[in-house]
RNA sequence: GCGAAAGUGGCGGAAUUGGCAGACGCGCCAGACUUAGGAUCUGGUCCCGCAAGGGGUGGGGGUUCGAGUCCCCCCUUUCGCACCA
């Protein structure tokens, strides 16, 4: 018995009905097959904060659209996701509510998935993963051993990054202008702790080089990384204090600078401060100056374009290329951190050095002049730095050279007198991963009286976080007053011994468990060798461009170790990377405190997942910022119900009728009024194929399938009349639906079913564009005279020039405007334009 | 300050390779159907002008038969970096 189709849309019912039935056929769940082609479709993965929001909404449907295509192509098509599950927030809450933060975190995602899958996302559910199970963490655990036994792991006393309000250190990478990456407001702080670090260093210049690998990434992210790492060759220089007979190391960059050197400055903190003061004549004031120097050096992390300060220790240093003394100063800008934390003045080449030396009136000489310099003439009193490569003057003996030259012959003569050598320095920093706090992975560490730090042996991991521990979030780290988590023995001797009790950062989580989705469970490794070999790399991966310098340099760098663990055989996991726009409202980013968030939940039960995912999609192209419009989504309602009604009022009679979709429809056959048809559905077909297959402006894939609607609703009348047969509009109304199914899978699914087939539109092959039907038969090329439109013809297509010239001009409109001229050129575009070009 | 991206109707946006500027949608206007309309359908909608025509893609210049698109200068916005020696 067939039923008449309900004409009203009704989307709670139909995406009930499919999600049920997908989930029944399986449609998502992925399986190695060798020989079979893979597409790995990658979203990050969220942060069970309790609700998704837009922004995740808009990354999913992306991917989906993404990978709907793909399993269309008859790729088998990879499309995990799970959950980022240990962190701050939900400690945080534990804290308030006093529970623990794992309840809190499993309700959390209980919820979130509800409201992932009432999306209708085209997920394999069997893979899920939470990165705060012990079966996930464990990994965290044996990755930082084998970190730990290839010295990549090291533990040291540093002054650290410290956020009041987490009240845990960060790493570097997680201080935005001074303030914490959570806490946009909150200045970071310093402490002095002993923690772990991760020696990301190690790698920089490989990770640098395999940049080359990533052509399929954001140019903007590629630069982000580059410039975090911050490479740069320069030569270190050992000056001699002249007082003390100790040598002291510089670094610099422009070592052809070198004889207009007139001070050399310290940061507060370098080592060699301490011996100056108590060797200093005055050293209570040294010391308090020094004190003074290194506060306001402090500042300068929030504070940019600090005012220039120092102070002179009364030690001089003696320049080994020409033997001259200069005074030593301590100086505000100078970074401990970076380079030797010492570096020459050259006040004439270097802006800071000219804007400190000029306060504090010591010399200013030039050793550098443009290569065109004519070097005659008196020179007025610089105004600021000449800071460009040049030649050198009154730099005996390498006057003349130009900058290039005397950088590597000074660097060589250093090396050979032994008082210097080239080197390269990064701006990049280890990875400091420890956290005072608890709902995190603990670090396997154990601290023996007897045999000093040990790790957990890998038998005896996972260091199991403990359940039911007190949380204030007072900054010290929680397991510390555990005492049956403390108290251990030592694996090496059996003595008494103590764990460490920090945890770990969450971004070690996130490093490495898009490898854990090819075979999630694996209980004998963090990943699967064969799994991996048939999924990776990731095909396509999604997300926001706030991860550009943390997550997406952390995880690159995990590959990499685990490469050289032997885990892996390539060095890059992620072939092609989107970044995608935030979605805001009202201009700007949707937030609680400004009361501008919209939440997709409500959205769902208003208009259906298909509605708000086709809005996503529509609204913006994806890289852009999408500003939400309560006005626009009603638009993509009310698309989606013509859609439903115009395929449902043909639906009895289309149902049994033969679908000749990709069998080819013979052009000789059809009326005008199918051939007008069948164009608009090829090109549909072919603006959507292409656009999916490279550039990625859904907005437009979606205008066309209007476009391709507005092309039925008009030829309704004559689908009436008898001037379209039936398997043509049948033809024309799959297409619609097949591309409807990437970016609106619920209807399109019924809709599918309503036309008579079976099998749910995933399953079925993306039917290739026939270019003949796409073609246009008449074209209509617009005249100009002298570039301006002037009138229209219609000719056949492969109408000859000489015959489009001849039309043209004889277009009424066009002759007005040619008369009583004289026509000098005519230019014609085939198939676009013709300009007559008179005088 | 340095670097990158962007700037198009009332709004979101389209124009993929130098070739009809404003596709598609929102909003708005008018009409139809209707007891009703926040449903649906039809038509209109860059600006000036009755029209013919003219103007128009942040501003100014240039190249070209032809510029939203290419080049130069400037303005604005967003993002990234910001004493890295």
């Amino acid at each position: 018995m067939v039923l008449a189709m309900d004409t009203n849309y009704d989307p709670q019912q139909i995406e009930t009905k499919w999600q049920k039935r997908w989930q029944e056929e399986k449609l998502f769940d992925a399986d190695i097959a060798p020989g079979r082609k893979k597409y790995y479709v990658l979203e990050m993965l969220p942060y069970p904060s309790g609700d998704i929001h837009m922004g995740h909404v808009r990354n999913y449907s992306i991917g989906d659209a993404l990978a709907r295509y793909m399993s269309m192509k008859g790729y088998n098509v990879l499309h995990p996701i799970g959950w980022d599950a240990f962190g701050l927030p939900a400690e945080n809450a534990a804290i308030k509510h006093q529970r623990p933060p794992a309840e809190f975190t499993f309700s959390y995602i209980e919820r979130m998935r509800k409201q992932l899958q009432r999306l209708g996302i085209s997920y394999d559910w069997r893979r899920e993963i939470a990165t705060c199970v012990p079966e996930y963490y464990r990994w965290n655990q044996w990755f930082f051993i084998k970190m730990y036994e290839r010295g990549l792991a090291y533990r040291k006393h540093s002054r650290v990054n410290w956020c009041p309000e987490c009240q845990t250190v960060l790493a570097n990478e997680q201080v935005v202008d001074g303030c914490c990456w959570r806490h946009e407001e909150t200045p970071v702080t310093e402490k002095d702790l002993e923690q772990w670090f991760l020696k990301i260093t190690d790698y920089a210049e490989r990770l640098l080089d395999d940049m080359q690998e990533l052509v399929r990434w954001p140019e903007r992210v590629l630069t982000m990384q580059q410039n975090w790492i911050g490479k740069s060759r320069g030569t270190e220089v050992d000056f001699q204090i002249a007082e003390l007979g100790l040598p002291l190391r510089i670094f610099t960059t422009r070592v052809d600078t070198i004889f207009g050197c007139t001070a050399v400055f310290l940061a507060a903190e370098h080592p060699l401060v301490e011996k100056l003061t108590a060797a200093s004549k005055s050293p209570e004031r040294l010391r308090a100056d020094a004190e003074r120097i290194r506060n306001s050096a402090n500042r300068a992390r929030v504070e940019v374009n600090l005012e220039k300060d120092g102070v002179a220790t009364g030690f001089t240093a003696v320049n080994p290329y020409n033997g001259e003394q200069v005074p030593i100063w301590l100086a505000n800008f100078v970074l401990t951190g970076y380079g030797t934390g010492a570096v020459m003045a050259v006040p004439a080449h270097d802006q800071r050095d000219f804007e400190f030396c000029t306060t504090f009136n010591l010399p200013i000489r030039t050793v550098i002049v443009p290569v065109d310099d004519v070097g005659a003439g008196l020179k007025p009193a610089p105004t600021e730095a000449f800071v460009d490569y040049g030649k050198l003057v009154d730099s005996w003996p390498y006057s003349g050279l130009t900058s290039e030259q005397a950088i590597q012959r000074m660097t060589e003569d250093a090396e050979a007198k032994g008082f210097g050598k080239g080197t390269v320095q990064y701006r990049i920093k280890d990875w400091g991963i420890s956290r005072q706090r608890y709902w995190g992975t603990p670090i396997p560490m154990i601290y023996c009286e007897a045999c000093g730090i040990v790790p957990v042996p890998e038998k005896d991991l996972p260091v199991v976080l403990p359940a039911d521990v007190k949380l204030t979030g007072q900054g010290q780290s929680p397991l510390a007053r555990v005492p049956e988590f403390v108290n251990a023995s030592c694996p090496k001797c059996g003595g008494p011994a103590r764990r460490e009790t920090d945890t770990m950062d969450t971004f070690v989580d996130s490093s490495w468990y898009f490898y854990r989705y090819t075979d999630p469970k694996i209980a004998t490794a963090p990943v699967s060798k064969e799994a991996v070999e048939y999924w990776f790399p990731v095909d396509q991966y999604i997300g926001g461009i706030e991860h550009a310098i943390l997550h997406l340099i952390y995880m690159r760098f995990f590959t990499k170790v685990m490469k050289d663990i032997g885990l892996v055989s390539f060095s890059e996991p992620v072939a092609r990377l989107f970044t995608q726009g935030m979605v805001i409202k009202d201009g700007s980013k949707m937030s609680k405190s400004k009361g501008n968030v919209v939440d997709p939940t409500a959205m769902f039960a208003r208009y259906g997942a298909d509605t708000v995912r086709l809005y996503m999609l529509f609204a913006a192209p994806p890289e852009k910022d999408l500003d939400w419009n309560d006005a626009g989504i009603e638009g993509s309602a009310r698309f989606l119900g013509k859609v439903y009604r115009m395929v449902a009022k043909h639906a009895d009679e289309l149902r049994f009728v033969e679908s000749v979709l990709g069998k080819g429809n013979s052009l000789a056959d059809l009326t005008a009024e199918e051939r007008r048809l069948l164009r608009k559905s090829h090109q549909v077909l072919r603006h959507v194929t292409e656009d999916m297959e490279e550039r990625w402006h859904f907005n437009t894939d979606v205008a066309m399938t209007m476009e391709l609607v507005n092309e039925l609703t008009e030829l309704d009348s004559a689908a009436s009349a008898g001037q379209i047969r039936p398997e043509t509009l049948k033809v024309s109304l799959e297409v619609l639906v097949l591309v409807l199914a990437l970016f609106a899978p619920h209807i399109a699914d019924e809709l599918w079913e309503s036309l008579g087939h079976r099998e749910p539109t995933l399953r079925v092959q993306w039917p290739a564009y026939d270019p003949e039907l796409a073609a246009e038969e008449e074209l209509e090329i617009p005249v100009q005279v002298n570039g301006k439109l002037r009138g229209r013809i219609r000719v056949a297509v492969g109408t000859s020039e000489e015959d489009i010239r001849q039309l043209a001009q004889a277009d009424e409109k066009v002759a007005q405007h040619l008369d009583g001229r004289k026509i000098v050129k005519i230019i014609v575009v085939p198939q676009k334009l013709i300009n007559i070009v008179v005088k």
